[in-house]
DNA sequence: AAGTGGTCTAGACCACTGT
DNA sequence: CAGTGGTCTAGACCACTTT
């Protein structure tokens, strides 16, 4: 039942992906060498150079010569829809950014939500916290968490770490699904972004998934006078 | 001067790739077998196989066990910020798509755009077409082209074919931007899209690059509340 | 000096498509 | 049958980083 065949550099990569999926290996840990994936997989060395190469190819591993190959990190990952970090975002054009926690709860969570993360008995933590460029709001962040993926999520200091830095940290990243659309601002949200009702807002919707199971689930608010995204693809 | 050492396998990509810019490949031609770049360019069979996986990889190539390598056809070159085809989006959904060609002309073009489509004499061609989803409007698309990559682009009928098909069979498709924001419509915009002028819009300003020059700049808006850009990305 | 990634080769076997 | 892609190997040389 192992597959019909699946090429050998494919076992290659699921070895490799097993041990970052199972959080042995984090964002930065080193990887096993070509040539010890050689001794230890019985593969010779160009197979397990293309099982790398993808991995590499792919954004999850980093690769440095005469050093060795590393879990890549965060923002590496990226790719369709980039996966963005707002904080390394604003910090990278050189601005300030500062993070206004107005919620960090357990709550009840809405059935549609509760349907998304999979969570059973309807618990999860919700967090709602305000982004600032420069001190005027760029993004209001309103995420769902399943307690069973993170458990200590009340706990963390949000204006020194974003959500998802967290939550990479804790939980490798699985799959992640973007949804983009423009929508007009609930009355939060304006007052949040110190918006008029009649101004459009770009709404990502960002469902996570790790160890198999969803783990989050956001919504990022923008004012669409002040955001937008941003993707190049050459060949 | 030809690179300070580049890899042999850059060589095999850059030879194909050239093939494929000048015209002389299109979509659906057969490229070199493995053995034929082989004996062409005198490198291992390993070498050309990279070469040639690697360019499947980013799309531009599709192979077919026991039958050749051929040069991959419109859609399959996506990925990023997918390069959609309203049309055939459209027609997925079992809908019916209708394009109606609002103008389609020579113009003037602003400043602005000949900036982008490094136009010098400021003369492009302009086109304001309106897509609709079963009769109701899902996109308007106004597009300013490049006349060096497509002469003929007035006298293509829009109704049966859309502009972004016309440019890539014309001219394959080196390189793409997107930027994607949310917007509250023009007059004109909201007209043709049926809206209210409060409603959000989606923009997609998508600029495309051909035989190393600008080829395209479109301005695509969509309807908050009838479209959505979704991405999936997983390891 | 030992280890690492980056590349390249010349062969090999296989499964598949065409004629 | 010859041709094609798909994979795999055991070696090789290089440039680089670390010890």
């Amino acid at each position: 039942m192992n597959a019909v065949a699946k090429p050998l550099y494919e076992l290659v990569k699921h070895h490799v992906l097993g041990r970052i999926r199972s959080g042995e290996l984090k964002p930065g840990s080193r990887v096993e060498s070509e040539y010890e994936l050689v001794r230890a997989l019985k593969v010779s060395r160009m197979t397990a150079n293309r099982a790398l190469r993808e991995l590499v190819q792919s954004g999850v591993l980093a690769r440095v010569p005469g050093r060795g190959t590393f879990v890549a990190d965060l923002r590496s990952a990226a790719h369709p829809l980039q996966i963005r970090n707002i904080a390394a975002d604003i910090q990278s054009r050189g601005h300030v950014h500062r993070a206004r926690v107005v919620l960090q709860e357990l709550v009840e969570c809405p059935a549609v939500i509760a349907l998304r993360l999979s969570i059973s008995h309807g618990m999860a933590f919700h967090s709602l916290i305000v982004h600032h460029e420069n001190e005027l709001p760029l993004q209001v962040e309103e995420r769902f968490v399943n307690p069973r993926i993170a458990p200590d999520y009340l706990s963390v200091d949000f204006t020194r770490t974003t959500p998802h830095e967290y939550l990479m940290a804790v939980a490798p990243l699985e799959r992640v699904e973007h949804v983009v659309s423009a929508v007009a601002p609930s009355a939060t949200v304006a007052t949040l972004l110190q918006l008029e009702l009649s101004e459009p807002v770009l709404l990502i919707e960002r469902t996570t998934w790790s160890q198999e199971l969803p783990a989050s689930f956001a919504c990022l608010y923008h004012a669409g006078s002040r955001f937008e995204l941003r993707g190049v693809f050459s060949i």
